[in-house]
DNA sequence: CGTGTTTGACCCGCGC
DNA sequence: GCGCGGGTCAAACACG
């Protein structure tokens, strides 16, 4: 179970801006995931002598070692330790299967976008010169994040760039008291500027593609003048390079996990970062490994607060622990 | 010291 | 031509 516990290392990425709901779709499959996990793992917490576990986890000295284990139980131990292998073991292949159907339909509906680009932008046409802070009907996502299909209405503006540039919105739910305009989306982004606009009261930041000037897109954040509590982010252009997150799979770094360099690498890695605190600045989060960029905030929180505040996964967490302690002492 | 943010100044297009 | 407003620049500043 620790086995599998390491190799949860989650890579949900979208290529690009418009691939936030498939983010959300991803991310609640994982939730399904983990609370098998959870399953799983209140088993193995049932099935392990619990008193013996902590003590054997809180007690680092080799005392575990010298403690007077009888021999029986530790034959049943190290069945147990066999047995929870196993089903480590079918996890990881259960997860690297899903990773691998996540892969196929991901690739698939970008390429179904690629083809059919002007789906979304037809409809949009008929719209006429919208006002700029057009919120009427703000598509909210599962978590609060979504986006609208790319709007034309700069494009009345200056149709030559439109010709060149794609232009999306992303509207993204936070807390109203949250004043910093953040948005994750995963990509690393420069701030260059920040203008009180006429028609709404919040400041609009902009920002430039941290891969500036080869990469040209940019984004605009600005609160929703309707309702304070949405960002409203517009981007421009198409990044021309891998998303930070998939370079560092391609590049084969992986510094995430700590424990896990001793285990087999066929299975899909999944890095939860639960050590992650609200910063107040999203650039300095420089780390793509750690970001978890195209997983909100919100959602990883709640996962990471649901986990460590269940007991069975302390336990389970605790009995996989000292189950390799025990593992590595024999 | 390098990198990113802040913020006032500047540029430019548009309407009058 | 002038003023307004949005967008960008770049020096100063903050931070690790």
């Amino acid at each position: 179970m620790l086995l599998s516990l390491h190799k949860l290392n989650l890579n949900l990425s979208p290529c690009s801006s418009s691939g936030i709901y498939l983010a959300v779709m991803d991310y609640s499959s994982w939730i399904n995931t983990s609370l098998d996990l959870n399953i799983n793992l209140h088993r193995v917490h049932e099935e392990l002598p619990k008193k013996q576990v902590e003590n054997n986890f809180f007690s680092l000295d080799l005392e575990v070692k010298k403690s007077s284990v009888k021999q029986e139980s530790a034959g049943a131990l190290a069945e147990e330790l066999k047995r929870v292998s196993a089903e480590n073991k079918k996890l990881t292949e259960m997860l690297t299967e899903m990773c691998e159907n996540y892969n196929t339909l991901r690739s698939n509906l970008m390429e179904y976008m690629r083809k059919n680009p002007d789906k979304e932008l037809s409809s949009s046409k008929k719209r006429k010169s919208a006002s700029s802070n057009n919120n009427s009907t703000i598509p909210m996502g599962v978590n609060g994040t979504s986006e609208s299909s790319s709007t034309d209405e700069e494009s009345c503006k200056n149709p030559k760039e439109d010709m060149k540039t794609k232009i999306s919105r992303v509207y993204m739910r936070t807390e109203a008291s949250d004043t910093s305009l953040i948005v994750k989306d995963g990509y690393q982004w420069r701030k260059y500027g920040q203008k009180v606009t006429r028609d709404n009261p919040s400041p609009r930041a902009y920002f430039k593609c941290s891969f500036a000037p080869s990469c040209p897109v940019k984004k605009k954040v600005q609160r929703s003048v309707d309702d304070q509590s949405v960002l409203v982010a517009t981007y421009e252009g198409e990044h021309n390079h891998t998303h930070p997150s998939q370079m560092e799979v391609t590049t084969g770094s992986n510094r995430s996990v700590s424990c896990s360099a001793s285990l087999s690498s066929s299975a899909p890695t999944v890095t939860l970062d639960w050590t992650k605190s609200k910063s107040s600045s999203e650039s300095k989060n420089v780390n793509p490994k750690t970001e978890s960029p195209e997983v909100p905030q919100v959602l990883v929180e709640q996962m990471a607060t649901s986990l460590t505040k269940d007991p069975n996964f302390r336990a389970a967490l605790v009995a996989a622990i000292s189950g390799k302690m025990l593992h590595n002492n024999n």
